[in-house]
RNA sequence: GCCGGGUUCGUCUAGUCGGCCUAGGACGUAAGAUUUUCAUUCUUAAAAUCAGGGGUUCGAAUCCCCUACCCGGUACCA
């Protein structure tokens, strides 16, 4: 009696804290394992680039590890360059991966179409153990099912309730069945589920999702052209390499019972589930698209990408001058927030503060503007050196000549007007280059009578010092302006049109220390030129 | 159609277990200041009756139900 009440106790006890001794042993033994796993059908989207960023944060939050895995299964959608585009554009973004295509590991190949023959005794063992079974109806006749379906509008779906009266190994007599397998019929494999059963998946984000397996119909798991599906290698892979969660996009979340199924039939224990949101388009509603990158003109991908076939060029994050540290914080931050008013994280502050609780439910609009002001402030965050390769490269392109301390001066006297590298240029191009044309509107506006003459003064007083002195050359023609009551803005906004072209750019004085008294003198006199013949 | 998910300023969001929210921040917008110019920067302002409607409660953006709308899935694609 007392015994049984003790065992009792301990039974109860031990129910009530199984959970937490899971959890428990995966934070002390289980470094978590996760993956990023792209098809090669093109290049990387920046809704993919957000999903493996979110993976990596994870993986690093906890020690550990973050896999590339390239699903190739669908051989007619392989796209070449594919694979070292996505290889590339991590390279770009910074974000390193411990194990997979192109690093290796302990658990390669990570490249399916590689573990090709390991998919089959999979798919045959669920035949084997009542979980699938071989189907020989061909595409023909399930279009036509699905046709015939429509048109009572209905729509067919090979379940429970169908699969009886179609051709497959569960009405074909075994003999039969093993015949047509022998004399190399197509055929695929498909999953049996079981007759209307509630089927839990506890999503790490949105909870328990449940749905009935009445309502799904029976995914082919095995393809007939010897390839698995996305479902079964996707479950076989995350088994063998030991994933511990899988952080994929919401798209996946109606396929997601169908995965909890197959590592029931397996016998494994399934890995965490976390379907992020997704990423929509700046206007209007739906999908983030290659389409609306080009209509409203921001980039869709990482990097600039060539299509072989149609000969398209759809830029890139890199090309369009931002920098990778820009765009993985403006990216962390589109459906993640860490719950404070801190808006720029450096990589490893994001890592500390990441979990996925903080993960919204809710799809997220891509907001250019907000894109442009993230990359704002990273240039700024950057130092004129770390900044001059990226402008050496358009000067070279542009085929000026500049010395390295030259340069450096020039960033720091335009740094603050950057959104983007390739800004560069447009707001610095008179440094290295006189205008050659001067704005009409700004010369109207400022350019009087006797301008021209006044200018050839100003230019005098700067040369004054022997070795140009700033601030005394400021001081000498401010007090020449009010001693003589000259109009200031219109005599120094003709001599700043005269330097630049138009009326814009930095304090005139700093560019003049830039740009040099002779150069000045040079251009003063060509705007006086062009102006006043 | 069916199934699943979602719904706080124009946009990204804060708001974890209901009271400190007369809903906070950021982007963008507007005004002002600084700048002899333009950009930057700074200050201030406008901007969400928390999709709508019912409950529960002394009290709800926060809990429950219904409706609407949006998104995703519905392939031998991933």
């Amino acid at each position: 009696m007392k015994i049984a009440k003790v065992q009792f106790f301990s039974m109860q006890k031990l129910c009530t804290f199984a959970p937490f001794l899971r959890k428990k042993r995966f934070m002390e033994n289980m470094k978590p394992r996760v993956r990023f796993a792209p098809s090669p059908t093109g290049p990387l989207h920046i809704g993919g680039v957000r999903t493996a960023l979110y993976n990596y944060l994870f993986a690093k939050k906890h020690g550990g590890t973050f896999l590339l895995r390239i699903e190739d299964t669908d051989q007619t959608r392989f796209v070449p360059g594919a694979e070292e585009y996505i290889i590339e554009a991590f390279q770009w973004l910074g974000l390193k991966f411990d194990e997979g295509v192109g690093i290796g590991g302990e658990f390669g190949p990570y490249k399916q179409s590689e573990r090709k023959p390991m998919y089959k005794p999979y798919a045959e063992q669920l035949v084997r153990d009542g979980w699938a079974y071989y189907a020989f109806d061909t595409p023909e006749a399930l279009d036509a099912k699905r046709k015939e379906a429509e048109s009572q509008k209905k729509t067919f779906q090979y379940d429970a309730s169908t699969r009886m009266s179609m051709v497959n190994s569960l009405t074909l007599s075994a003999e039969e069945t093993k015949q047509r397998l022998e004399s190399g019929e197509p055929y695929v494999v498909r999953f049996k589920y079981p007759e209307n059963t509630d089927i839990h998946v506890h999503d790490l984000i949105r909870g328990e999702v449940v749905i009935n397996s009445n309502l799904l119909d029976d995914k082919v798991l095995y393809k007939s052209d010897g390839m698995p599906t996305y479902h079964l290698a996707n479950i076989v892979d995350d088994h063998t390499m030991q994933i511990t969660h899988v952080i994929r996009g919401e798209e996946w979340l109606p396929s997601a019972p169908l995965h909890v199924m197959l590592y029931k039939a397996f016998g494994w224990e399934a890995p965490q589930f976390a379907h992020l949101p997704l990423l929509l388009k700046p206007d209007g509603n739906g999908k983030l698209s290659k389409r609306d990158g080009d209509r409203l003109g921001f980039p869709v991908f990482p990097l600039e990408w060539h299509d072989s076939k149609s000969g398209d060029i759809s830029s890139g994050y890199r090309e369009s001058g931002y920098l990778p540290d820009a765009v993985v914080n403006m990216l962390a931050l589109l459906g993640w927030n860490p719950g404070t008013e801190q808006e720029i994280f450096t990589l490893d502050e994001m890592v500390d503060l990441f979990s996925l609780e903080k993960i919204s439910k809710s799809g997220a609009k891509f907001s250019l503007d907000k894109a442009k002001w993230f990359n704002h402030e990273y240039i700024q965050m950057k130092s004129a050196q770390e900044l001059a390769p990226y402008f050496a490269k358009i000067l070279d392109e542009k085929g000026v000549s500049y010395t390295e301390d030259y340069l450096l001066k020039v960033i720091d006297l335009i740094k603050d007007r950057l959104n983007f590298l390739n800004d560069f240029w447009e707001q610095a191009c008179y440094f290295f280059v006189a205008p050659t044309e001067y704005s009409a509107q700004d010369l109207k506006k400022r350019w009087k009578e006797g301008t021209g003459e006044k200018l050839r003064v100003i230019d005098q007083l700067l040369q004054q010092d022997p070795v140009f002195d700033m601030q005394a050359a400021h001081d000498r023609v401010m007090e020449h302006i009010k001693a003589n009551e000259w109009n200031m803005g219109a005599v120094l906004n003709s001599l700043r049109i005269g330097l630049v072209g138009a009326a814009r750019g930095p304090e005139l004085f700093s560019m003049i220390n830039v740009l040099g008294v002779e150069e000045t003198h040079k251009r003063t006199e060509a705007v006086i030129a062009a102006v006043e013949g």
